[in-house]
DNA sequence: AGGTATTCACATGAAACTATTCTCTGAGTTAGG
DNA sequence: TAACTCAGAGAATAGTTTCATGTGAATACCTGT
């Protein structure tokens, strides 16, 4: 492209009306002015989180259910507004949120209270201290604010799956030794069954209250994204029975809102590439399995070179047939290893590391039992051949082969 | 034929080990009075 | 003498290895008919 055909490609794009008026409308990180078809739930949380304002230590709350049913939605638009009132009648009243599920701050016991102290202004260094002396810290911060305050725990249930209870019961241990403050626990899950391999004890205390987000359904969905869209499109751009049938794919996926309006989004963003003058049904698909594409990509590439070569030797011999055993996946790797100049691991290891590309979404894994012949993981890629043709390239390229 | 025992090829768990990252501490060093 | 520096001690984590134990069902092996 010379330079005068690039300028006048931005000039032209300039020119070019956009399919979006705010495509911000679109995003997770989108706050509403009002939620709609989680009345009954906001009106529960409400009620329970009242008492706070009169400087009473509300219940813990355990909220449950599955992704995108609105749960950290709601949490926030709650906390909004009680906070407000707060200001007004000068209640010291804090929240604390914390998203277990950012890796980096939640790995660990240490990590997640060395965060929680940091954000009541701490400076609490990331290593070196004994686990001890960060919780001595802490509860020295949270005296130090007084009042009341109320953390709340985004995808709890990674964060126990990583460092076990013992973190929840000694913050719901630790009222007992505060004097000026109060804390309080709002726990958010995706996982429905999370609750029942915890500690009693913890169990007990942090549900006091439990509140459960029933997935959308498709009317609630369309009716959902019909707002967004009014929001973010254009008007008169959406092809008829195009919101009927994105909210309708949602809703047979688990009623999950976020993808729905991401599916939206990007639906939109291949369009207006594409110079098409509206927004049809078939730029869904396109869509879906965009979203798809970038989603393995992106978390191929950013693993460590021992989870690309696994995974490269789980692709490679995927092709065409449709079954693949760990024993086949270690031999392939090792001399794959070899080639690339990587030490390689033992089989032990690679089972943990096919474990976690299976929880990561990319690979599925099911463990069977071929009788006689022993009992083996059952790896499937369901990924297009074109996918798994360019994600192989660029295995190549990262791994030097 | 029907029932039981074996056996395969890993899965799954626990513990221990290694390398690395980070802070803190205190001895040694330096500069100024 | 106070301030500064810097190596080493401690604490903690990530990523593994080693050792031990578990497991589902196709087969092999009996048993009695």
């Amino acid at each position: 492209m010379s330079q005068k055909d690039l300028e006048g490609f931005f000039q032209g794009f300039l020119k070019k009306e956009s399919f979006f008026i705010n495509k911000k409308a679109l995003q997770s990180s989108y706050m509403p002015e009002t939620i709609n078809h989680r009345e009954k739930e906001i009106k529960q949380l409400a009620n329970i989180l009242a008492p706070s304002l009169r400087n009473d230590k509300p219940s813990n709350i355990f909220l449950y259910g599955k992704p995108g049913a609105g749960k950290t939605l709601t949490v926030k638009h709650i906390i909004k507004n009680i906070l407000s009132v707060a200001k007004q009648s000068s209640v010291n009243l804090n929240f604390l949120y914390l998203n277990c599920k950012l890796r980096k701050i939640s790995d660990t016991e240490y990590r997640i209270i060395a965060q929680l102290g940091r954000e009541l202004g701490r400076t609490i260094p990331t290593t070196g201290l004994p686990t001890e002396e960060v919780y001595k810290m802490f509860s020295d911060a949270i005296e130090n604010k007084g009042g009341i305050i109320i953390f709340v725990l985004d995808e709890i249930d990674q964060l126990v799956k990583k460092v076990g209870d013992e973190i929840l019961y000694n913050l719901t241990r630790m009222n007992e030794e505060l004097k000026k403050t109060q804390i309080g626990i709002i726990g958010i899950s995706n996982d429905l069954k999370f609750a029942d391999n915890l500690d009693p004890r913890v169990r007990s205390s942090l549900s006091e209250e439990k509140i459960s987000f029933s997935p959308y359904d498709a009317i609630q969905l369309q009716a959902i994204l019909k707002e967004r869209c009014i929001l973010a499109f254009k008007e008169g751009i959406l092809e008829e029975g195009l919101i009927e049938k994105c909210s309708a794919f949602a809703a047979s996926d688990g009623g999950d809102a976020r993808r729905c309006l991401e599916l939206m989004r990007v639906a939109g963003e291949i369009a207006e590439r594409n110079n098409e003058p509206m927004l049809k049904i078939k730029h869904l698909d396109e869509a879906e399995e965009k979203i798809e594409r970038d989603m393995v990509f992106e978390t191929v590439l950013a693993q460590p070179k021992q989870f690309q070569a696994v995974m490269y030797s789980i692709l490679s011999i995927s092709k065409g047939n449709s079954y693949i055993f760990t024993g086949d996946v270690y031999n392939i790797y090792k001399t794959l290893c070899i080639k690339a100049g990587l030490r390689p691991l033992t089989q032990r290891r690679l089972t943990d590391i096919v474990a976690e590309l299976d929880m990561l979404g990319i690979i599925n894994t099911k463990v069977i039992s071929k009788g006689r012949y022993g009992r083996t993981k059952q790896i499937t890629v369901s990924l297009h051949e074109v996918v798994i043709d360019k994600i192989k390239r660029s295995l190549e390229d990262v791994l030097e082969i």
